[in-house]
RNA sequence: GGAAGAGUCGCAUAGUGGUCGAGUGCGCUCGCUUGGAAAGCGAGUUUGGUGCAAGCCAACGCAGGUUCAAAUCCUGUCUCUUCCGCCA
């Protein structure tokens, strides 16, 4: 969310950053309701300080034993006219969040204007294998090697839901713990969540009510803001676990990583060559999250988008590393960039990461602070990045260190964690 | 799932309708004192809104209600504790 006092001092500069992500925005209105909004305050208020002197006055004259009828009648119309303007203060609130709620964050001055056209590869790593014989895409090597059943997948679940089996599984687990012993071993605290979070929590992240129909949630017949939702990341469970904290400065920076399971509903997203496990209703992904002192994201942005590097670098994967164009970011983003894995069937690079600066804007929803040096509070900036997402990895292992001979080399840093298995073959 | 009790300023507590945004103790900060420290003494110690400012307004888990007036009374709800039941 975007701080009112920015739009109502600053409109034109707002428009022109909003601009950039090719969101054209008029603020007369909110403007206009925000002068509204001030201004009932400050009548409400002063009938506010009436109704406490009157009601000092009551107290003492009841005390003496005098007579107070007439105080009273006049604090009796006093109340009526504070209820009135109270319901009429909620009516004009409720406008303007609606309002600031459908703004998106305002990029960082270094994140190019447009849309996806303009994103930029700003890093490469390795080369596309050379692939000099019948290669085979993942979808035909995980089945003849027994490490996914997408059948039996369909069978328990439905579409968009798969299997993993036998040496499928152990990969599976093997990343999840080379990525959880890189984090801990940089000094990233672990945590376990909740998959199921609560209406609050949600709508502290920003994705409710808006992005309801994207999430599975519970308990569907009650109503929704007593139901509870499965995560669709693990940045919403790791934001609001400080969510209205006011954080001490030195306990800052705050660092985390966790793993869960991601469940998204993916509505409308089928593409025909997106098969296998590249897009699904559930998926594993270990999140890093930081909080930190406005001044530190920067910093700590890049330190997300190494991790992440460093990550895939250690499984010798060929991938590049793009920075997202204003309009390509997620909503409540600042600046965005993508790591991405190359998959040869998918003729391209499926992202497997992608590391945001969400400056205060999340904060600001989810009233996160810190105080500053004079012991002013101030909201603090959120950063976050996938540490990795497992669902397009697999793809990208299988079909990058695949052999002619139909088998499947392990990537040597995950040796340590398959039970002597490193060559992956029919059995 | 059932029953009882509880939720107040970092912590512990006081406060059962009006002068309570809230007392006390601990902790913490600053000052005095001291060779230095402890003790002692003094001052301060939640957050948000609004206003150029002085100030004013709001908040006692949360949401409603009663009342001229609510930390205090009523209803709902959430969380915690204890007991009972059930269960991996």
């Amino acid at each position: 969310m975007l701080d009112i006092n920015l739009i109502r001092n600053n409109p034109q500069w707002v428009q022109e950053q909003l601009a950039k992500r090719d969101c054209h925005v008029d603020f007369t209105t909110v403007i206009e309701l925000d002068n509204l909004r001030r201004n009932l305050i400050q009548r409400n208020e002063a009938r506010r300080q009436k109704r406490n002197e009157n009601s000092a006055i009551i107290a003492k004259l009841k005390k003496e034993g005098k007579d107070a009828t007439k105080q009273i009648a006049e604090m009796k119309a006093i109340g009526d006219k504070i209820a009135n303007g109270d319901a009429e203060l909620t009516k004009i609130n409720d406008k303007i969040f609606e309002h600031l709620a459908a703004l998106p964050n305002i990029p960082l001055p270094e994140v190019v204007a447009g849309g996806k056209e303009k994103n930029r590869v700003v890093t490469t790593f390795g080369k596309k294998p050379a692939l000099d014989f019948e290669w085979k895409d993942h979808v035909t090597l995980a089945t003849n090697l027994g490490l996914i059943d997408y059948e039996r997948g369909a069978k328990l679940s439905g579409a968009k839901t798969w299997v993993y089996t036998g040496a499928g599984a152990m990969l599976e687990w093997a990343l999840l713990n080379y990525f959880i012993d890189f984090h801990i071993a940089n000094g990233y605290k672990f945590i376990l969540p909740p998959h199921l979070l609560n209406w609050e929590s949600g709508y502290a992240a920003g994705e409710f009510p808006k992005f309801v129909e994207d999430v599975f949630v519970t308990d569907f017949n009650k109503d929704p803001k007593k139901s509870k939702f499965l995560l669709p990341t693990a940045e919403t469970a790791l934001l609001n676990l400080h969510r209205d904290e006011i954080i001490n400065q030195n306990q800052l920076p705050i660092k985390y990583f966790s793993y869960t399971p991601c469940y998204r509903k993916e509505a409308g997203s089928y593409r025909t060559d997106e098969r296998g496990m590249i897009r699904g209703y559930q998926f594993n992904k270990i999140e890093m999250f930081v909080y930190c002192a406005a001044a530190q994201s920067p910093q700590f942005f890049s330190e997300l988008v190494r991790n992440a590097e460093k990550l895939l670098e250690g499984l010798g994967l060929h991938f590049q590393t793009t920075a997202l164009a204003a309009g390509d970011c997620s909503a409540s983003m600042a600046k965005t960039y993508d790591i991405e894995v190359f998959i040869p069937s998918m003729k391209g690079y499926k992202e497997v990461s992608s590391v945001s600066n969400a400056t205060d804007y999340q904060a600001r929803r989810a009233n996160i602070r810190t105080k500053d040096t004079d012991g002013k509070t101030v909201l603090l900036h959120t950063l976050n990045g996938s540490g990795l997402a497992t669902s397009r990895l697999i793809p990208a292992i299988l079909e990058q260190y695949q052999n002619a001979d139909g088998s499947v080399n392990i990537p040597a840093a995950l040796h340590k964690y398959m039970h002597g298995i490193t060559v992956l073959k029919k059995k």
